[in-house]
DNA sequence: TTAATATCTTAACAGCGTTAAGATTGTAGA
DNA sequence: TCTACAATCTTAACGCTGTTAAGATATTAA
């Protein structure tokens, strides 16, 4: 975008996406903010008008990336319509994510992340792991089934990233056989 | 240590003992070559005869770490005398060494990683799943198994580095019942 | 219209990784 | 033991980084 006002307009927003655009491509080491500034027109001081920090900046990308997941969550809750298959969804489009945007798990899960016990996308997979399994298991074991569980589905999200662990071909299928192989120990 | 002569005479094992340590206390986002080479009472270009750049050098940490995580793991099974309780052992044996050393864990699984095909403690733990569940699962279906349970078990120690998941009172304890909660399907 | 506020620029600071050129020391071969 | 060579280290400099202070420009509220 050229610049010919003084005023850019928009700055807050444009520093978001263009951010976020680069760690998608580039991840999040080689992402400096007078680059950032550049790329948007604007002065290497512009950017301190609107976050305190790099640091702060990063956070407000880190918000707009976990929106795009709980999304991708909760339209893979929606459209499942057989019950019995809502853990299997959630878990395969959790997975699917990551491998979707590999960049965008450690930028996530390292450092920067909130507490978890606030953490919306874990509030909405314990949700949904409650409501399938609640009524078929004792209260005490439940919580450790959703940590192991999640768990295993972050885990493997976090390999897949890393890359070499599952094969590419039939991803989704692949993941579902991972994510199956184990069951619930009632 | 105070340098006395022109020539150090341990400064490669030295940056890699000190920027282990300093990892393991600040995290790995800090750590500067210069900081180094200062505590190491040397000039900020002397550890350019020991390594390429920095990332060179952050790779021999790795290397370091890595040794050390292998070690862990292979004590676990070694002294193990029960065989039904390899798998637990080990995983749980793999959770606490993260949890330990919460900022090894975003070290090692961060870009930095090497081909998880030729991953020791990838391989190590492999072997062991294979040797005990070898006889009484379908081959196919073994390596499926494999992932998930490796995926457990890196997702929770990946999840406790990053905090409020588990109760740390007994954390022993709380592993294992976290990673029995689900069990092989045969 | 004016005062206050938000937004941006310019200029500067220290810290960073890295390199080139040269000094010092250790070592292998005569 | 002397000498040439290789390893190791220093000094000085480069461009890049995040951040701040002081001041310019535009927007908004009164």
């Amino acid at each position: 975008m050229a610049k010919d006002t003084y005023h850019h307009g928009n700055l807050k927003k444009e520093l978001i996406v263009k951010g976020l655009e680069y760690i998608e491509r580039y991840g999040v080491e080689s992402l400096s903010l007078r680059k950032l500034a550049d790329a948007a027109g604007v002065s290497c001081a512009a950017p301190y008008a609107h976050f305190r920090n790099k640091e702060d900046l990063l956070s407000a990308i880190q918000e707009f990336i976990t929106e795009q997941f709980m999304n991708t969550l909760s339209e893979a809750a929606l459209y499942c319509k057989d019950r019995s298959r809502l853990l299997i969804e959630l878990g395969t489009g959790y997975v699917l994510f990551f491998y979707e945007n590999p960049l965008y798990y450690s930028f996530l899960f390292n450092g920067r992340c909130p507490d978890l016990e606030s953490y919306t996308p874990f509030l909405f997979f314990r949700e949904c792991v409650v409501t399938t399994l609640g009524n078929t298991i004792d209260e005490d074991k439940l919580e450790y089934i959703i940590i192991a569980l999640w768990s295993m589905v972050h885990g493997l999200a976090g390999l897949i990233t890393i890359d070499g662990v599952v094969n590419r071909e039939h991803i989704s299928e692949e993941i579902e056989k991972i994510l199956t192989s184990l069951e619930i120990r009632k």
